[in-house]
DNA sequence: GCGCCTCGTATTGTTGACAATTCCCAAGGA
DNA sequence: TCCTTGGGAATTGTCAACAATACGAGGCGC
């Protein structure tokens, strides 16, 4: 990574420093990983005790995190019966995608009226980045991943609308890479989404917010056809 | 209430059947409807010995309830330093308007597409059944408070998408009903509402999605201004 | 053989006590 | 007068034991 493309990543990234996290805080991160990972597959029983005793601490923290997670949809809980991995079928995937195409449609157009030039270098600098790793390791599925997810987080963070960003990143991101992880992807995807963002960087970085709004919701909808058609076949 | 409107508001509404509810959940309710009542303002510090035994409860599920009321943006929590009501500025205001002119003109569009004979004529009663009370007692803030949130519940509902209505009904209902609280109504206000339903209504009823979304997209928006033109006279 | 009831077991829900951290305030010095 | 600093009280975070509920195996009657 090239110096000036590293206080451009700190530019649109930022660093919630929580200092002391309390021991409810790290279960609930580490359990959330978990799930994203793929490590506690869909509709897996999450007994208290068992979980208590591998991530080291009492039932009480823990039941606070299992609540915050049931909070953003990654588990549900059935009272008196345990909470299982919440298990999302293709209705759940299409409502997912439907929200946040008009969510990240919304924040690009936030975006573009509100970027500023060094934002808009940033932005650029960090779709070259993504450019030159692609063109390296071109097809992997993992980097792609990270690096689309890079990218949408930054239209999230340059939205300026905190809870919008909030929306994104903190309640449908996860639930979206528990899609991704369970189909990976198609072989000519990656490069594709990465010219929809380029496409999409410019629209942004000129301030044409109705042309980025477009370009973004349908970026989403056709990784939602993407997501839909590798479902099928792999059922 | 007609007979024929009460099978027509329970096709609207769901009723969850909890059974039986725990502590936590109890008190999660308890709390929620304080905060959003007003009974707890706005920036008020939760003790939770206070909340324990006011409540009836200890402190384990009253901490539960409240890691859940932090996830749905009713309280912020410190660490180490307890629980405070939210407290949201004008800034708030407009970003949460935001994101549900978004959403909610998108449940609109839904609605209009996938609304059945049977709900256009329930929603047309429930419609109806506001106006026959506005017409009673004219003016009135709370009912047509209470009538608004109606509707508004109505068309998320009828979008058919769970994600979509739970995220308008649970994550960002609650928050706009702070507001509301906060700042009263607009003599005028009320009437407008009303008309502004009654055209989504139609247009919802007509499956004109794209002009059901635009409606409801600027009634969102109108409410949006009325609400910030409240806030600076009051302040 | 099949269905139903009963009891035991495992798990969740709840509690009160203990540990750790923060905040407040008062005393001391520059 | 203001800032620092220490101690103490109050509050949050954590734990382990207790109570209540749900699940499943086994036995009984039909």
């Amino acid at each position: 990574m090239a110096p000036d493309d590293r206080v451009a990543a700190r530019l649109l990234t930022q660093q919630q420093s929580a200092e002391h996290k309390t021991h409810a805080d790290r279960v609930f991160e580490e359990i959330e990983r978990a799930i994203v990972t793929g490590e506690f597959a869909a509709d897996t029983r999450l007994g208290e005790e068992t979980l208590a005793e591998r991530f080291g601490v009492s039932r009480g923290p823990l039941r606070e995190a299992l609540r915050q997670l049931e909070g953003r949809g990654l588990v549900v809980r059935l009272p008196h019966a345990g909470v299982r991995v919440v298990s999302l079928g293709n209705t759940d995937l299409v409502e997912l995608y439907e929200v946040r195409a008009n969510l990240e449609g919304l924040a690009c157009r936030l975006a573009a009226q509100r970027i500023s030039t060094a934002e808009a270098a940033a932005l650029e600098a960090l779709l070259r980045r993504h450019g030159d790793e692609e063109g390296v390791r071109t097809g992997t599925a993992y980097f792609q991943e990270h690096g689309s997810f890079d990218f949408h987080f930054a239209i999230a963070r340059l939205s300026k609308s905190r809870r919008l960003e909030k929306l994104l990143c903190d309640d449908l991101y996860s639930l979206t890479r528990l899609f991704r992880f369970r189909t990976g992807h198609k072989p000519g995807r990656p490069r594709q989404a990465y010219e929809d963002h380029l496409r999409i960087c410019e629209a942004v970085c000129r301030s044409d917010s109705e042309l980025a709004e477009l370009l973004m919701r349908r970026h989403v909808e056709a990784a939602c056809r993407e997501l839909q058609a590798m479902d099928l076949e792999g059922a």
